[in-house]
RNA sequence: GGGUGCGUAGCUCAGCGGCAGAGCAUCGCCUUCACACGGCGGGGGUCGCAGGUUCAAUCCCUGCCGCACCCA
């Protein structure tokens, strides 16, 4: 027998290994149903488990299982991501403790390292994702630095070199002097600072007159090339053409006119320094500016580029000085710059300053724009087919708005910096000539060919140090993890896939990147849908983060509720486009609905309630099947719906109204009489049974663990089979009218004999007789025949018929064309009673008001539809009808 | 500054032209033989504000106010 409580932490491991074993999450490419795949974005390996893991895993397994159970040949592929960055840091951070450093062990044995990191540590967030329930197809497991998607990755970059979209070019980039590497845009977020804007005096060449520049960054002035004004700002207007001396450096730079200057800004005159911001860049090469770096790639001073420019100038430029900064942190020089300018009297103001600063996401440190020779992706060019899919439908967002996102980016792309400054990542297949020759390659094998080719001899080759963007490879992901770029039966069958599940935060990263890659490689958008779903916060609705100490750990939770009831909780909230907010409150609540189906199946079972493979819904004669079993079908649709719309929420809202509210709250309760009744008790044990195997279907795809203990436990299929059962389906049942009707009548009868008990203080342990007043025949042979059940439900120990005058000191209650008297002598209170019933009936009194007026509009009762209309002529009559009685009902305790 | 989304019961949210809903919380009654992680019943809303369209607006349109997020 069932325990009387549900006890996941006994099960689910069980479960799940059972699964796992068995083959169940397997895709079969043999076979001859349609397939359905979804890639999960893959997880960067250093991770573990968090909270927007658990939603976005949930949803995904949810599809993947409902998908399964409708017959799809299912392929859920895992894996993670290598990230670069992230997991270069890890393995650094570990060598620091140990003394060590990526630097003294070399290229080789770091790399070594970091790979029996990946052994021992890479595979955490996969073991967390089984306790979830994550049907993934484990075997199928990839790593983007796997052999095979290493190969992918040479082939891509190779094949995008030789059609012209990846080049290698001097171009300023987002630096982190923390890494010394360059980051993508995607990892530069904006941070405000309070900063300084210090106002520099620069003189005026030949007029003993200065120009006031404004910046927030003094250090890189040692870079500057021109001083930037507006051509229609009349303040300077008579400087445009003019020289100004750089103080310190006494570099004579040209005072130039163009429109990137903003005389609303500072004041008004700018300093141009090309090679330290991206803004001033533009300036440097619409004027053709030289470029001269100051700061190196840990972002010191230095001084290769201007040295020859230093000139001594009494007063304003001290080479002397500038030298001494060679090697400085640039904040050092930032300060000691300040103070020199101060003492010789060129620092006009320093001005209190709030301001944008960029950061790296990872590094934590202000990125430094820097010109360095790179690797560049022509994201421009490969974005057009992917955006085209989206116009054209091809892909679709879910919910749509998301393509507005989508499109805003894609349409204002800059090329895309693939190459990183790292040692762990894709190395880049370009080798150098002694002359700096570039020979892109599959292998060294084939550079060196090539090279032999071209140069008519043997050459020395040198690989390009740099490894490619992570993101490089994971964009690759939805065809590389299939086989690409050999022709295998995987990718035929399972690209382009049906879905990708993420959330808006990277749209960007994976969804837009798969796109261009998907559509260049394969020439077909990567899926078909992408659903994009909310954040994860915390129950008041704060973003969670370490630094707030807000993080709930999903694992904890399963620990402390059991995987259905997190699941639950979070299919239950995902709504589309909100973000959800959890707390241990929503998952208690989860875990409530859980253990109420555990009940109903024990329930079931202490009944003899079991399956019966020969029962035929449609056979059913009793209204209380017919009605139930209507109401299944009507649950199945909207499962079903909802799903197909991934109404996440939906889905579970059918599922916990049916099986809570309809098949607990009243088809068991009303079942309870039966089941002692010969004549009855056969259709509705298996009625219930079939009933609760429905519910055990439906629910699977969220909440898998107990549907599947109790598939097994009650006997409707082998051990671990509801994972390869079929999804319900509705059952023809022919008319079912009179059911619902009479159903509906029972359950309105027993509701209104509660409420007048309830509202009139009778213990439910003080069963009482009713009596029916004005009642059709129809009507009573009803109440007989559900005497048992309504007795039960309303505490009425009687049932009979009132012909002559209602006796004093009785409760009534209307139910349609019939009044319901309880005589409760002794326990009704009059004034009680009375204040009752007015106020049923001033309720009906104002509808029908309303109605009345409504209907008495010309303009309502000639402009609304006939069905709006006639809609409110019934509801006017059963007002009215209503009304008449509790008057009625009024009168005989006035 | 540009964009997106959201303001509906105490809380979290659904509904989006024709009777304002759910869950949780709250209050009352109940240890009724599946379930107190339960049962039954009740109370609670000028649907952010102001206009407009319409026979009819929580819903559509315009403006405003407030909140959140994304991009500069």
């Amino acid at each position: 027998m069932l325990d009387k409580t549900y006890d996941p932490a006994a099960i689910e491991a069980r479960r799940y290994t059972e699964w796992e074993r068995s083959g169940a999450f397997a895709a079969d490419p043999r076979s001859l149903a349609e397939p359905f795949t979804i890639m999960i974005p893959p997880p960067n390996v250093t991770g573990s488990l968090h909270m927007g893991h658990a939603l976005t895993f949930t949803l995904q397994d949810t599809l993947i299982r409902w998908r399964r159970m409708q017959g799809r040949d299912v392929l859920w592929q895992p894996g993670s991501d290598h990230a670069g960055i992230a997991t270069q840091m890890v393995v650094e951070r570990l060598l620091a403790e140990e003394q060590s450093s990526r630097r003294a062990l070399g290229r080789a044995a770091f790399v070594a390292r970091v790979w029996q990191w990946k052994e021992q540590s890479g595979s955490t967030i996969t073991r967390q994702l089984r306790r979830l329930g994550a049907s993934l197809d484990w075997p199928r497991e990839r790593f983007t630095m796997d052999p095979g998607l290493s190969a992918a990755v040479r082939r891509a970059f190779v094949t995008l070199y030789r059609d012209g979209l990846i080049y290698r070019a001097r171009r300023l980039v987002n630096w982190d002097p923390k890494f010394q590497s360059a980051i993508s845009d995607l990892e530069v977020e904006s941070h405000e600072v309070a900063g300084t804007l210090w106002h520099i005096r620069y003189p005026i060449e030949g007029t003993g007159a200065f120009v006031t520049v404004a910046t927030t960054r003094p250090e890189t002035m040692l870079g500057d090339v021109a001083v930037a004004v507006h051509p229609n700002d009349e303040r300077y207007r008579a400087l445009i053409g003019r020289h100004a001396i750089l103080p310190l450096v006494g570099r004579r730079i040209p005072i130039i006119a163009d429109a990137y200057s903003d005389p609303a800004k500072g004041t008004g005159a700018v300093k141009i320094t090309p090679a330290h911001d991206f803004n001033d860049f533009k300036v440097g090469e619409r004027h053709g500016f030289e470029m001269p770096s100051v700061l190196d790639r840990e972002a010191r001073i230095t001084l290769g580029e201007i040295a020859a420019s230093l000139t001594e100038v009494p007063g304003i430029a001290e080479p002397a000085f500038v030298q001494g900064l060679a090697g400085e942190d640039r904040f050092a020089a930032r300060t000691a710059i300040v103070q020199r300018l101060t003492a010789l009297g060129l620092l006009a103001e320093a001005e209190p300053h709030r301001h944008q600063v960029p950061h790296g996401d990872r590094s934590g440190v202000p990125i430094e724009p820097l010109l360095t020779w790179q690797w560049f992706c022509n994201a421009v060019e490969l974005a057009k087919p992917a955006i085209a899919a989206v116009e054209s439908g091809r892909t679709r967002f879910v919910p749509k708005q998301w393509e507005n996102t989508f499109f805003s980016w894609m349409r204002n792309l800059e090329p895309w910096c693939i190459s990183r400054q790292l040692w762990w990542g894709h190395r880049i297949p370009a080798w150098y000539g002694p002359d700096g020759e570039i020979f892109v390659a599959q292998t060294e094998e084939e550079a060196a060919a090539a090279a032999l080719a071209e140069r008519g001899g043997e050459v020395d080759l040198r690989r390009d140090e740099d490894v490619l963007d992570t993101w490089f490879s994971s964009a690759l992901w939805p065809f590389s993890t299939l086989g690409w770029p050999e022709k295998t039966p995987e990718l035929a069958r399972y690209y382009p896939t049906d879905v990708l599940v993420t959330g808006f935060d990277i749209i960007f990263f994976w969804v837009a990147r798969m796109m261009m890659m998907g559509h260049h490689f394969m020439q077909d958008v990567p899926f078909r849908t992408v659903y994009i779903h909310g954040l994860v916060r915390d129950e008041r609705g704060q973003k969670m983060a370490k630094s707030k100490g807000n993080i709930i750990d999903p694992l904890a939770l399963i620990d402390r509720y059991g995987a259905d009831a997190l699941r639950f909780a979070i299919g239950l909230l995902a709504g589309p486009g909100r973000d959800i907010k959890l707390g241990p409150a929503r998952v208690e609540a989860a875990r409530s609905f859980v253990t109420k189906i555990w009940n109903a199946a024990r329930f079931c079972e202490m009944n003899g309630i079991r399956p019966d493979p020969a029962f035929r819904p449609e056979t059913a004669r009793l209204a209380l099947c017919r009605w139930v079993l209507d109401a299944a079908n009507r649950a199945i649709e909207e499962a079903t719906a909802s799903l197909d719309a991934y109404r996440f929420d939906d889905y579970a809202g059918a599922c916990h109204r049916f099986a809570w509210h309809v098949f607990c709250d009243w088809f068991l309760e009303l079942a309870k009489p039966a089941l002692s009744d010969a004549d009855r008790a056969g259709e509705v044990r298996a009625a219930a049974a079939h009933v609760l195997g429905i519910l055990l279907g439906l629910l699977h795809p969220l909440i898998p663990f107990v549907t599947e203990e109790l598939w097994e436990r009650l006997g409707y299929g082998a051990s671990g089979s509801l994972i390869r059962a079929p999804w319900p389906e509705p059952a023809a049942l022919g008319d079912v009218q009179a059911a619902r009707v009479e159903l509906e009548w029972v359950v309105r009868l027993i509701g209104e004999i509660r409420t007048v008990r309830a509202e009139m203080n009778v213990p439910p342990a003080t069963l009482a007789p009713i009596l029916f007043k004005d009642a059709r025949p129809g009507t009573l042979a009803r109440a007989g025949h559900w005497r048992e059940a309504i007795g039960r439900l309303a505490r009425v120990s009687e049932i009979g018929v009132l012909d002559g005058e209602v006796p004093r000191g009785v409760a009534q209650a209307v139910v349609d064309e019939a009044t319901v008297i309880l005589p409760l002598a002794e326990i009704v209170d009059l004034a009680t009673e009375r204040a009752r019933l007015d106020r049923e009936r001033s309720k009906a009194a104002e509808e029908m008001a309303r109605l009345k007026r409504k209907l008495a509009d010309r303009a309502f009762v000639g402009r609304a539809p006939e069905a709006v209309v006639e809609e409110s002529r019934e509801r006017l009559a059963a007002a009215e009808t209503e009304l008449a009685r509790l008057e009625a009902a009024l009168r005989r305790i006035a």
